[in-house]
Parts: C-alpha cells; structure tokens; sequence
DNA sequence: AATACGGGGCA
DNA sequence: TGCCCAGTATT
C-alpha cells in the first residue's frame, strides 16, 4: 500500500494554482443557478469550446427558468441544433419547468438527482458549485487526474466502473471548506493540463503528489479499453412537391427524438428513386453511417405513418433537424433553386 | 451491468 | 481515421 495523498498540501497547491489558472467562462464571471445548470448539461459530453456560442445565444433566448419552461419543445430543439445528445435539451426543458412550478429551487444534490437529466455528476456540481455542499464531482477529467496520481492501471470500460473505483479517493481530497471551487479546479487542470494526449506534467501545480507523471508515464492512464466503430450505409430521399420538402420526424424511443430528418428510403418503400445528390458521413456513438440522398418521387398516396409531413420551404430555418440535415437540406435546397448548377454544392 | 445517444476537434 | 469530450436514461 502506498502512502496516501497528503490532502491538504494537495489541495492548496491545487486551489492556489485555479485562482490564478481559472478560463473566464461565462458560467463563472457571471454565476447564478441558472445559468450553472444549463452549462452543467450543455457541457455534458461536449467540450467547453464547443459549448461557448450555444451558451450565449442560449442565453439570450431563453434568461431564465421561467422563460424556458414557457416555451415550445420545438423552438428549445431548435436551439440546441448542432449541439447533439438531444435528450439534454428535452431533459432541461423538463427540468425548468418543473423548477418554475416550485416555490424554491432545491439546494441538495439528492434533492436535485431526482430531476430530469440530472445524474451522479451534475447532481454534485451544481450542489457544490451553487449551494456549497461537501459533495466530489467524477467525470472524465477527474477519473483521468486521479488515475495519474495513484498511477492506477486497473481497465476501465465504462466510465461507471471508473466512478465507482475513484469514489473513496474523490472524498477524502475533496475540500470540504470550497468544494465547488475544488470540483471546478479538479476538472480545470483535467481540461487544460493534466490532458489526454501530451498533458504538461512539468506545469502541473499537483506533480509531486503524481505517481504516473514523476515516472513520465502520465500519458498511460487511465487504462480504457476501446470499442470498434460499425460502419453502416443509408438512402434518404429527397422529394419536394409544391415548394414542400418531405420529412420524417424521429420516432418515441429511437435517436434524434422529435427533430426531424429526411426520410430514409424503408420509410416510404413506394417511393420512385432517382439520382444520387449527395453522400455525406455522420458518426453516431459507435456507428460510422454513410448516407446517399437520392432525388425521389413520392408515391400516388402517402404512407399513414404519422411521422412523416410536408414542411414548406419558408418553415424549414424554424424546425429543428439534426446538425448534418440542416447543412445539407440547406445546400441541396440552393441547389435545386439553382436549377441544378454544375458545380459541387458541398466544398471541403 | 451493458448499451444507446451527436457532433466537433484534434493528432 | 480513431479517439475523446464538465454523462444520463434505458433495457
């Protein structure tokens, strides 16, 4: 058994290091509940710079709990367009109106967990960040500092295994007296130095509390064995009739909930199919697809499947689709405007 | 306990 | 191209 980490020392060279080290986000130079729980879920699985500009149109449209309990689902989807893991967006929907039917938001992660979308980790983030409660965050950046620390080889394959395995170690460096500035300068040296590939172990305010990084070995923890990518081939259709494009809305339980798609070709087996328009990729968790769009004519009488509808041409900016749709419904549009110009209409 | 869920960024 | 990212809900 090795010694423990001094927590104290640790914790003040950590904490020393963030006052001086902490990013400007717009979530920390203008806090408030609000607007730590809509990046806690924006940042779920996507990375801080990708979250920025959606944080502050986001913002602008919906300030508050209250206006984001009173608006559309549509129009909230619409808003996240682009960002992915569309459930966030219906989760947070959700979530702000059952806060806006409350006398008072809650104030413990217990009492948070129980909220849509709200899991292990944005419990204890916003129970610490926003209401001070001695509660340790373990998400990816964490797992990965405190992997190097104790330089811990076990595999990981889930990130759940990873939470479970480092959740003794999380609690007893924790600091109890600033847990959320604690929590946010664990994740921030995760983010910014301690980092996957190359991380800076010479810049690091913690190195001489790191097993993995004085052995120079940083870069092999934490131990995540990987899973393949399926690759997978598809035919969407093209059919506009009467200055409408033809849709498909996603179904109850499956992907892309409620935002629509073109529809795929077993949507509408009737359909006459013509020239191929466009192949484009698009990943998909552990599955690479390759879509075609093909030119397409409806058949005589449409199918009853109710997710299917005809969006006219000036709705299609107001509905919400998936991220590559949207860019290439754009596209494809100019182009059949255009009568069909020579030129390939998706430059590199 | 395993699996599904998006899309962008980077080496 | 393959892998990763301030995870959660569902089966």
């Amino acid at each position: 058994m090795r010694d423990p980490i001094p927590a104290p020392a640790f914790r003040e060279s950590l904490l020393g290091w963030y006052a001086g080290a902490r990013r400007p986000l717009p979530w920390r130079t203008q806090p408030s509940l609000y607007r730590t729980v809509v990046s806690e879920f924006m940042c779920q699985q996507t990375q801080v710079a990708t979250v920025l500009p959606y944080f502050a149109e986001w913002m602008e449209q919906f300030p508050d709990f209250a206006s984001l309990a009173a608006a559309e689902e549509a129009t909230v989807l619409r808003a996240w367009e682009g960002l992915g893991y569309y459930s966030r967006a219906r989760n947070l929907h959700r979530l702000a109106k059952a806060v806006a039917a409350m006398d008072a938001p809650p104030a413990t992660a217990a009492e948070w967990r129980a909220l849509p979308g709200i899991g292990p980790y944005t419990a204890a983030a916003i129970a610490s960040i926003v209401f001070g409660e001695a509660v340790p965050v373990i998400d990816g950046n964490v797992i990965r500092v405190l992997a190097r620390l104790t330089a811990d080889a076990t595999p990981f394959p889930t990130a759940q295994k990873a939470q479970r395995h480092f959740e003794r170690l999380a609690r007893d460096l924790l600091d109890a007296h600033a847990p959320g500035e604690y929590n946010q300068a664990m994740m921030e040296l995760g983010a910014t130095v301690c980092v996957k590939h190359r991380p800076a172990c010479l810049l690091c305010p913690v190195r001489t509390h790191c097993l993995a990084g004085q052995s120079g070995r940083a870069a092999d923890f934490p131990v995540v064995p990987r899973r393949a990518q399926e690759k997978v081939e598809q035919v969407r259709l093209w059919i506009e009739e009467d200055g409408a494009l033809l849709l498909a809305r996603g179904g109850a339980n499956g992907r892309l909930q409620s935002l629509y798609e073109l529809p795929l070709r077993e949507t509408l087996p009737q359909a006459v199919v013509g020239e191929l328009l466009f192949s484009g990729k698009r990943a998909i968790t552990h599955h690479l697809y390759t879509e075609h769009i093909h030119r397409a004519k409806a058949p005589a009488e449409l199918t009853e499947n109710p997710a299917l509808s005809w969006v006219p041409h000036e709705e299609l900016e107001s509905i919400p689709l998936s991220g590559p749709h949207r860019r290439w419904v754009r596209a494809l549009l100019k182009e059949t405007a255009d009568g069909r110009a020579e030129r390939d209409p998706f430059p590199s």
